[in-house]
DNA sequence: AAATTGATTCAATGCCCATTGAAATGCTAT
DNA sequence: ATAGCATTTCAATGGGCATTGAATCAATTT
């Protein structure tokens, strides 16, 4: 599960889970069907070309990163059903959208070496192998 | 580095290199800080509690996984900026805003089990195994 | 109860990879 | 040249994980 929010620069708990659940070309696969509408274990199997072992087994890394609901059909409880869980991205989708937004890259100054020298920026700076006191 | 546009609803070659590369919480903290500014491999390891050559491991794979580019300081050449890829975000940055909005989860209809018998839906059905012809 | 169906769990294999310490590179200053 | 600094590469270790086949579970049907 994703928690935290996205104003206070600070990386979500569980955010490398999901980026880890995603990480496999299959698993990312068996979201990607998961998103556009509900299915069984046998349809992604069949769909993807996978044994149901492993759909199995992904679905269920899937559920723990927090990315996917299940639940069983009412009727006849032999199948269940997967989805992409609706929470999770809502809670994900502004995080994701500020974090890989390419208008916010290198705002702030150099961190360290020559040109942070040169550029005469004033927060902590690391030349030659010492943190500088701020100059300010 | 990434490849493919939005709308054709196929998944970016070298997307899953791009999670992979973000899975690791390590990896994760450096490019977050490579999103802010320019930063030497020295300041990494030392703002994040890194022995260096470990530090210098990530960032080769972020640089292969093209989410990260080097540069030499033009004037002492022992020192290497590394920095977020601006290009990388801004193909990637639509993508991620397309797949991870909550708003485009299960807009098909189930795909199969006893629910989307009950629903009559019309594409490729898979009832007790068998892949039932379109009905319409 | 027995058979069937959808799904999961178990055990084993093999590969990939994060981490570490030491050595080596590339570049600059003395 | 020699020394020093930033960085990378090398080799080795250990753990994690994707995949597979067989067995098991859960629920329904006959």
């Amino acid at each position: 599960m994703v928690t935290g929010n996205v104003t206070n620069g600070q990386i979500p708990e569980g955010l490398t889970a999901v980026f880890k659940a995603l990480a496999d070309p299959n698993r990312l696969r068996i979201f990607a069907a998961l998103r556009r509408g509900p299915s069984c274990n046998c349809w992604l199997a069949s769909e993807l070309g996978l044994p149901a072992n492993l759909v199995s087994h992904h679905l269920k890394a899937l559920r723990v990163a927090g990315l996917v609901q299940d639940r069983r059909d009412a009727a006849d409880g032999r199948w269940i059903y997967y989805q992409a869980d609706v929470t999770a991205l809502t809670t994900l989708h502004p995080w994701l959208v500020d974090f890989f937004d390419p208008a916010q890259v290198g705002l702030e100054p150099h961190f360290c070496g020559p040109e942070a020298a040169a550029n005469n920026d004033r927060s902590a700076l690391v030349v030659s192998g010492e943190v500088m006191e701020k100059l300010g």
